[in-house]
DNA sequence: GCTTGTGAAATCTTTCACAGCA
DNA sequence: TGCTGTGAAAGATTTCACAAGC
């Protein structure tokens, strides 16, 4: 979404190619955090788990868990179903999240401040190490475990700080630049939460979650319910 | 989709089906108001555009622009292209956008805080009329054009304000019980931002927005550039 | 000339259904 | 017996390519 958006596509839709042994479907890419959150949920009941039942935990279909699952290797018994712990092992490794990997938050408004603070990165091994503002009266404050660093100093510092993936929450207006600085700086994932689509090289991972339309789509489903619009116009 | 997808699929996966006349595919429902946005900003510009621009704008493949259009009607004209204004209104027209939604957020920490106070919603015609939290501390704060009101006010709010669509700022262990709340109080979408999922009825439209899981998503494209994870185990 | 609208082809995704193994 | 892993079928989405219309 993804947002989002996501997206889905999802939702919301991003920057693709992959390569790693035999190439694992996008569509599923998307579902494994899924599992892995699941996974996360039912370790503590049972240490192992069928496809079934984790389809009921991540909303999807049982089938699709075997198939998704069968891209990483056969890690499943049959008979018996999936070694918890052995299979978030395992997703988590293809995900790359075994690396501790550094996030940077661009805009320190109240949104970038949410996210600095917002305990699911630090809790699935992303480490926020760095935040930036424009506005120098924001410069210097302590957002989360880091404090404001001015927006000029960016392009030295994410190379020092090897920053992998930046977060950007600026207004509209500043989003594009700032996903050129992020570029130029090496990161090679960006998370846009910026009223506005920016644009990004091939081989930057980008994801687009622009909360006005998560809504917008969302009320579209909406009328589902509602009477058909009439037809004519 | 971020998300979805939210989305992807997407982009965050949700609750799905609608009926609108001739049926339009999830697919094209979530680059709507992706196509919307850019028609925003290319307005300034010029009073018409072209399938290959517009899809340029939004990034993605001109034909697909023309079949999802296609889906909506012949609101184009051959040989000179969309007339802006009047496909903009179209596609709100059918994404339910005229209608002004009507939105409560629940959770009133820093992410509920953000998003209430957020641009985002307001410029796209969706009216934030109530924020809730459990926490009497915070019970009575301004945020944004509202002041918090207690979450156990919320059954009889959500009713007495006609809210539409309930976006879910909860921490994780609150995410549940408050999605079965808002279902109860007639809400029609739920977008949910906590860190776990939810399940909802069939009926309401559902998206899910982790940013953690966003993260993992994206850094698993990230590995399309770093070496492949060794084969074996 | 240029650009839409759309069948048909290609591709991707989901689901089915069952062989194979514990 | 129970549950995985997987070919094959069904379905959805994207892309191609071109006729039709301005």
């Amino acid at each position: 979404m993804s947002p989002c958006g996501y997206a889905p596509k999802r939702p919301g839709a991003g920057t693709i190619s992959s390569v790693i042994g035999h190439r694992i479907p996008e569509a599923t890419v998307n579902r494994l955090p899924v599992y892995l959150r699941a996974l996360a949920e039912a370790s503590s009941s049972s240490p192992t788990i069928s496809s079934e039942l984790l389809a009921e935990k991540a909303g999807v279909n049982a089938a699709q868990v075997r198939k998704d699952l069968s891209h990483l290797g056969s890690y499943g018994t049959r008979g018996v179903g999936y070694e918890v712990g052995y299979l978030m092992h395992q997703i988590s490794r293809r995900l790359g999240v075994d690396s501790e990997l550094r996030v940077a938050i661009v805009g320190a408004g109240n949104l970038g401040q949410a996210l600095a603070t917002y305990g699911g990165f630090a809790s699935r091994g992303f480490q926020v190490v760095a935040t930036f503002d424009s506005d120098p009266g924001k410069v210097g404050h302590r957002v989360g475990t880091t404090s404001v660093r001015p927006a000029s100093t960016m392009s030295d510092v994410l190379l020092e700080l090897k920053v992998d993936i930046g977060v950007v929450t600026t207004p509209a207006s500043a989003a594009q630049s700032t996903a050129d600085v992020l570029v130029a700086g090496g990161v090679s994932c960006i998370l846009n939460f910026a009223p506005t689509t920016v644009v990004v090289p091939e081989y930057v991972a980008l994801r687009q979650v622009d909360l006005g339309v998560e809504l917008q789509i969302l009320s579209f489903y909406r009328q589902s319910e509602a009477a058909p619009v009439a037809a004519g116009e």
